[in-house]
DNA sequence: GTTTGCCTTGACGTGCGCGTCAAGGTTTAG
DNA sequence: CTAAACCTTGACGCGCACGTCAAGGCAAAC
């Protein structure tokens, strides 16, 4: 398939799969016209990252995983590398937790004081 | 105090104190030579904007606080305007401490199958 | 032939909070 | 007189994951 089928079918844009590629994450072959041609393999491939940045991975952290799907394992997170990673982000999760808790209590405690009442108005967050 | 003094005190740099006055959070008199001449008051002002950054506000969000304590008010906090901030930030890190739970409830059931048991290396962390 | 819809590379824009020069003016110490 | 240490504005850089144009090539339908 091509690139703009390919990103049809992971739920992307062929803008993102060409940048992964210029990060070193997708390989392509090239037909003789020069278009990009990918196959199921790939697709995988894009879904495994696309699952690491929602968990709050970089692409840079992703590819480890990467590597260990090529490297022929079933899973990407079975290589020593990737397990590396998921420690790693397990530590500044839990860094993240404490200070957000931190954050919290202070906004409570300065929230105590003679609150007029006003109803909020969730929206999107940054994190992780 | 001119502006190398003021950022000596507040510990920050002059760059940050210009970039404060380009966003419309602090004014400065200006003597003949058109250097910029700050009082108590703005150190204060300096310091209101970095404790609220501390506890992961935008400077956008610093502006109601700012102008809270320039309309004469004993505590930055006092106003509405700073109190809406407050309650949509808390329900910003709320949403944030949900997320990252499942994030680390993922992550952990991932390292469950047969970690090699390496040291954890904490770093530094984006959150908030 | 030409329009349509793919594809190519390249380069600049985005948000945020400044850092880092660049090129110059002012004031003080020696 | 000169050097040092302040100050001024302006403009570009950074990290990250792309979005958005620009200018053009390729293939199939009309």
């Amino acid at each position: 398939m091509r690139i703009g089928e390919l990103a049809k079918r992971a739920g992307t844009t062929t803008r993102a799969l060409r940048f992964y590629e210029s990060q070193g994450l997708l390989a392509a072959q090239r037909t003789s016209n020069g278009y990009r041609e990918y196959d199921d393999h790939d697709l995988r491939l894009v879904k495994e990252i696309q699952s690491l940045q929602a968990v709050g991975l970089s692409l840079e952290d992703t590819k480890p995983f990467v590597a260990c799907l090529r490297a022929g394992h079933e899973s990407g997170d079975s290589c020593p590398d990737s397990r590396e990673v998921y420690r790693r982000k397990l530590a500044e999760v839990d860094a993240c937790l404490e200070r957000l808790q931190t954050v919290r209590e202070f906004l409570l405690a300065r929230l105590a004081f003679s609150d007029p009442c006003l109803v909020p108005e969730p929206k999107e967050f940054q994190c992780s």
